[in-house]
DNA sequence: CTATTATTTCGATTATACTAGAAATATCTA
DNA sequence: TAGATATTTCTAGTATAATCGAAATAATAG
């Protein structure tokens, strides 16, 4: 992944409310949920989600479907495991992760 | 890990300036690097980078410690594991990420 | 104390992002 | 086609961020 795509990708993780949504639709899980869904469960202006899923689909982070009058929306997991990779690419050789460590004295044990 | 720490975490990092001056620190490793190592390596203007070293500091991920007349900047690791790990947390039911995966298949053969 | 090097503050410009109401459009159902 | 529901576009106000040169400050060495 490109350092600019990269940066495009967490500035768009980086808002509060695209953060929520995104932390909702991860819930949700692969088969996502309409747009109304989002809308009526986060209490957010239908004009504004647009708004910001327009942002989250622009850098990928973001699939849509129609199916009859909804729209449904769904994380790219791929996508954030690549930003993800991202920010700790070239971490290893210096930092565990915390769960990593536990595992590590799990199997020393 | 809360939302709003996350997201503000997020947004520092989504700029390509800082992630360009997070990425040279990860390489860099715990011992860190003076400020003028940045400036001339990266090659950001002097108060353009000081005022992203302060965002970088505001949200917890430089630390930094001064020596003589540099001032040494590192990365705190934690706090990028920390992010990181708020973007994938409830991932895991869903989505295993490829390097995982070839484990998988590595331990399955 | 003075000169040197390192870093920060100040100030100004320019650009971009967030928000949401109102109106418009799209898709379906009867 | 009419009516209902879902989503988007338009528009505009407000706020915040990025950039960097010049000047100021801090820290040290001689």
């Amino acid at each position: 992944m490109k350092l600019e795509d990269a940066a495009e990708t967490l500035a768009q993780l980086g808002n509060p409310t695209r953060l929520e949504v995104v932390r909702y639709l991860v819930k949700a899980g692969p088969s996502g949920v309409p747009v109304g869904s989002i809308q009526k469960q986060l209490k957010i202006p239908a004009s504004t989600l647009t708004h910001h899923l327009k942002h989250l689909k622009v850098v990928g982070l973001l699939m849509q479907k129609r199916e009859k009058t909804n729209l449904w929306c769904s994380i790219n997991f791929d996508r954030l495991h690549e930003v993800s990779d991202f920010l700790l690419e070239e971490c290893c050789s210096f930092s565990l992760r915390e769960s990593d460590k536990a595992k590590m004295e799990r199997d020393a044990a």
